[in-house]
DNA sequence: TCCTACGATGGACCTAGTCCAAGTCAATAC
DNA sequence: GTATTGACTTGGACTAGGTCCATCGTAGGA
């Protein structure tokens, strides 16, 4: 975590007050949160954040590949710190629960080149489905 | 198309102007629209077709199974009625192109039980990005 | 300590999607 | 062919999630 903004300044980030905030708020394993919620858990270290601010950082974290962006359940996009290890998703259907996962393969090798149409394909991105134990029994 | 429209009649679906020209809207091969473009290209042929119900339609051919959401590239769902086939998705990062493709291998048995905590995993969905071959010039 | 360019603010604005009360009409029954 | 009725449609208001922008504040270098 302070790792990470350890990294940041590293890049020439300007190290602020707000920014901080929010990358500790986006500290830890199977963190989740939508933007609303980075929002709220911020607001609560620093009342005085705005919601511009909390954007701007998470889309600066974005661009620098320190967070992922999973749009998986629900309209709102959630944000992932676990960037720089890769995995996949599980998310439960019933109440959109996320789970980071490590699939064993690599599934860039299961799409064969003439199902490449000529793309360069760089990347993929795996959501498993289903329901999770609280909510198998409805 | 028509063995669609079938099909919906034949689970009581109670057959509509609106209902059809929807349906028929979304016919063909690698067709991933967003509402809006089904609703303008419904507009195109039947004027007086409200929003509110190209979103309705909409969701229940998704309920249905008929059609599946795919949120693939900007903001606004897309709509592929290619439900029938199992296929995945390759997206172009650069214009949000997107194309179905038929990988080999089944991505299910790739998470093994270690991995799954519980939940009984029902789906996969995977996404392929890179770029096509218009864009890779970039 | 001063300067300044980068960052933060909040409020207006936008897009995608949902909701609802009222009106319409497809399918069934006669 | 007509009557009936409940499912379907409508449009307009509303909401959530997100973006934009002019102005103000401040981190960090000189």
């Amino acid at each position: 975590m302070s790792d990470l903004l350890e990294r940041l300044r590293g890049r020439g980030w300007r190290m602020t007050a707000q920014r901080r905030v929010v990358a500790e708020v986006l500290n830890g394993d199977h963190v989740h949160l939508t933007a609303d919620e980075v929002l709220a858990r911020a607001t609560a270290r620093l009342p005085e954040i705005s919601r511009a601010t909390v954007y701007n950082t998470l889309g600066e974290l974005v661009s620098l590949g320190e967070v992922v962006e999973v749009t998986a359940h629900g309209r709102a996009k959630r944000y992932d710190p676990n960037a720089h290890r890769p995995h996949q998703h599980l998310v439960c259907s019933e109440c959109g629960t996320i789970r980071d996962v490590h699939p064993g393969g690599d599934p860039l090798t299961d799409l064969p080149d003439s199902e490449r149409f000529g793309y360069t394909v760089s990347e993929v991105e795996v959501t498993y489905r289903g329901h999770c134990p609280d909510c198998a029994g409805l």
